[in-house]
DNA sequence: CATGAATGAGCTTTCATTCAT
DNA sequence: CATGAATGAAAGCTCATTCAT
């Protein structure tokens, strides 16, 4: 899974310096603990003062290795919504590429995590959220209402419900079991957003409780 | 929505705290940033060596407001569950309630997701989580199987998905809106999960990339 | 020469430290380096993060010696200025009590010295030099002029070239002596000051060299 | 006013470098600040490791610049001294000189001025003071005492007070006004240090106040 | 020779927590 | 009981200097 080294408007990062964050990000990004720049910089190698010459802060040293991370999300979940199958066989595609990515980046998708709700990295960490999964869903969909394989429906809910769901799930069981088994999740997933879980579908009515 | 004032091993927190805290908790966990000790000093207006003398460290404080929290979600979560109506009921109901009380909780809610992945408090949140939404949620799919309401599956792989699909586009329509239009998201949300979003409910099969 | 705690603009500090500095002054400002913060923790048994409990940043301690010195000195000069004398008894006491005032502050008026050119703290330290020495001194100069004692002359030039006359001198006492012969260092500056150097005062004339 | 490139114990400064620095002098000692080496190699556009290439230290580089600036005090000042007119010119002619210097080298002198308190380069700064200046003045005064143009008194003292006075009515005046006024300044000095600023000479007494 | 890159040492500042009243 | 004051223990960042080409 190579990173994608994008800029973010600091001095070019060497790739000797990529692969070492890359390859340590898992290992200081897991310690469920507020990174240091002292983890960053035992985790990989790299002096702490060797990475103040590089980036300008710490944020800048973890919105790095997010962008990274989004990036290469990008790249699988475009890759997988391109297939050119049928509308459940690419939805079913992105629902594993997203799983897959999760497995792979246990670590950075974590920080990526408690991150979502800290330091004006929002902006930045949602667009890239944005372009890695929820516009590949939202072409799929759109896609599949076109054909008339997919009901007409909330896109713009549905695509981020997939998305917390599938992050979810996939995080529950990197905590619970170290591991996601993803064929079991990926199949349970999908079956739930294209068939739902009614057995019978005769048309229901929702509530308004209030 | 009255905290309910659990103890996590400090002594009994006075009324007065209590209300304080629940009161500014908003404005406090919404500073997107680190919460320190100072900042929910000076947003609830008890000063710093108070919270001590009544907790015995700040993530005391922390854990104190999330179970609070939780012990609310909990509450309400159980009452939608209980609503003596049919599975799909019972399930839109829920799901209502989870979305009621992140539009109620904003901040508080977004202090539980940063802390997801901080500091020793997860078990004792995921214990919430599971007492408040998962466990109400399993009974509800476990009921629906046995009277044949719902089709057999993962219970475990949708209860994690819907507690993400919901949290997920909550937190989206609270950030992007400021409020959440419980009425359109709940429909949505239900309508996915019940009857998925196939036009057509053929079989078909998953695809195993791997 | 008690130091008169002057604020500026920080939490009024306590006595006890405004003790435990102004005695530890001297010591930690005439390392003749750059004062570090950790140096006036060490010299004055006050510990750095209580330094910064009463002040913003190093710099306002700085500041705060500084205005205390510039405070003592005016104290003492204005005394020096107001003794009814004639116009050359006062000017005597007032370059008596800058001198008096070196010797006894050897460390901060250096210190002072050091920073006539940095960060930002010259106008306040300008503006204390002119009301602690400046000031009276025009007073002096002025009421001489009007009481017919002294010739019509260039009342700022004299100020500033007396203030820099009798600073530089002290200095160079301190540095060659370590002391001050105070007597003998008075006397020659008064000298030059009230009658020059001249044996005969007949009207020279000053060459325009460019 | 050309740097006459005085070597400090570093190897021969190129010529290059040396117009680079010197022309670069008063944009980075201007800064009021701490002047670290990046100011000096942004400031003269010398890379800061082709700086230590020439030079062993920071320090080195600063020395290599006051000493440049204290040579040609020396010169200009030596110049005005041995002008062989009377004392009174000759006196006048210095403080001209060392005016017209200041003026030349604000930034520059300020630095001097910043350095006099630090870090070891007092000694050599000190040396470099007393050639360039102090030497010439006590020759004149003591030549002047000798031809019965001056009453008799403490040279150390009038010597070095006159360098005070003329440097700090000269950054007075730089600072202020961004120029100096020398003509105004130096009749003003000159005409205080030779016939004093009393009306009447008649003999007065010090009073000692200790 | 010259210089972009790298870094050890240390500085200022912050913050959770304890003390003393 | 409650709280203003105090502080130990880091954390983030800077900077003079050295390395490697």
């Amino acid at each position: 899974m190579t990173n994608s080294a994008p800029e973010v408007g600091m001095r070019r990062v060497p790739a000797s310096l990529v692969a070492k964050l890359t390859a340590a990000a898992d290992s200081f990004a897991s310690t469920f603990d507020d990174v240091r720049m002292d983890d960053i910089a035992k985790a990989s190698g790299i002096p702490r003062a060797t990475l103040y010459y590089h980036f300008s802060s710490k944020n800048e040293v973890l919105a790095f290795l997010l962008q990274g991370v989004l990036a290469d999300l990008r790249v699988s979940v475009a890759l997988a919504a391109r297939s050119g199958g049928t509308t459940s066989t690419r939805l079913a595609a992105v629902i594993r590429a997203q799983l897959d990515h999760l497995a792979a980046n246990p670590g950075v998708a974590q920080l990526l995590l408690a991150n979502l709700g800290k330091g004006g990295r929002l902006p930045a960490i949602a667009a890239g959220i944005d372009n890695g999964f929820h516009a590949p869903v939202r072409q799929i969909l759109s896609d599949g209402m076109d054909d008339g394989t997919l009901a007409a429906a909330d896109i713009e809910v549905i695509t981020t419900a997939l998305f917390g769901a599938v992050t979810t799930v996939g995080f529950q069981w990197l905590i619970a079991d170290r591991r996601i088994d993803v064929d079991r999740v990926a199949d349970a997933l999908f079956s739930v957003f294209w068939s739902g879980i009614a057995l019978d579908r005769t048309p229901h009515t929702t509530l308004r409780t209030r």
